[in-house]
DNA sequence: GGGCAAAGCTAATGTCATTAGCCAGTCGTG
DNA sequence: CACGACTGGCTAATGACATTAGCTTTGCCC
């Protein structure tokens, strides 16, 4: 019986077609151990346990948000590097639902997931630098942070789960909405 | 052996206790079989299966949300219903975050989920109306919804997922993030 | 009181995760 | 080159859960 040859790194990128080919939530051992080509309990060699593993995609894919982050920033400033980020987040999901929802989606509070918070911080990190440049009230940056994670991450998970019917073109939608966001975030109309 | 004397009805109440106590995904025919006192194949007289009572129990929550939309518009016109309306979702959401789950959450594309749908669709209405109130171009109006949509769902599920991890207060975000939504989609920039 | 439908039960099957313990391939060292 | 340890893979066993099949019993209605 020759050797699989598996590793760490090669378990999570096989999980990782898992999660790209049937979704967040098809992401199951026996599945990767299909692919593997390999029993079931043999993945135990190389990943602590299915939370774990699942700890390890998130990773990776909070990993890749971060990087379209900042790569769609670019030079940008102010209210079109929120727009490119906006839309860099959308075309991941839309591209790779499952990763994106590993990123964003399954890690309530579980308690060893520190390290996975520090990286998802990196990402919230480059909204909010982007978010920072607008033209809003210093103490009212984390309230306008919170706005565009919020409008985005909304935008999209309902879009995934099939919530917009209407035919309308979505992605109008998705453009009306940030720059509008934006426009409002830089209004100061009431104090 | 007396009968438990169990019903649909009383099999979905049940239901809806685990989800309030335990969370929409803890939501399993063994809990439910649990509570009730009775053996899990038992159950299969009053439901059809797991899917089939999911939806049943999605559907009292969808009708839920619906209802307090309904109330918290009241006579409330335009952008104060919008905010009110957002606030009952959120409410809804902090006290039952299993409901809040159940109605928007885990229905993708199952098939036999018509009816849910048209009951999801009176939700949609409730807020699509007051938000025809706006001044929002007629053209608009759809995006307009999906925005707010997307905006008070984006907000509710980062928060119950733990998103904002900073201390500052929530409730002031919310409102900031609805209150600066309708103010932008009222203002028409660049036509 | 007898009969019958519905409400429960037990048993069996199948999926998945996890643990324990076994065996063999591989590599490093003498 | 041979030996031995390490390590990666295996089978077997256990335990949650859903689902189906088929049996038993309760309770109501005549």
């Amino acid at each position: 019986m020759p050797r699989a040859g598996l590793s760490s790194a090669s378990v999570v990128a096989l999980a990782l077609d898992v999660v790209d080919d049937e979704g967040w939530e098809a992401l199951t051992l026996a599945a990767v151990a299909s692919r593997a080509g390999v029993a079931v309990p043999s993945l135990y060699k190389h990943v602590a346990g299915l939370p774990a593993l699942r700890r390890e995609v998130a990773g990776v894919c909070v990993d890749e948000l971060t990087g379209r982050l900042t790569a769609a920033r670019g030079t940008l400033v102010g209210a079109p590097a929120v727009l490119a980020m906006a839309q860099a987040t959308r075309d991941l999901a839309r591209e790779h639902p499952g990763r994106y929802q590993a990123a964003q989606g399954d890690w309530p509070l579980d308690p060893a997931a520190d390290d996975l918070r520090a990286r998802a911080a990196r990402a919230v990190e480059q909204m909010s630098a982007a978010v920072g440049e607008l033209d809003v009230p210093a103490d009212r940056r984390i309230d306008a942070v919170r706005a565009v994670r919020a409008a985005v991450h909304g935008f999209v998970t309902l879009e995934l789960a099939g919530g917009f019917g209407l035919p309308q073109d979505v992605d109008t939608s998705f453009d009306y909405l940030i720059t509008h966001l934006t426009t409002g975030l830089t209004a100061h109309p009431a104090a």
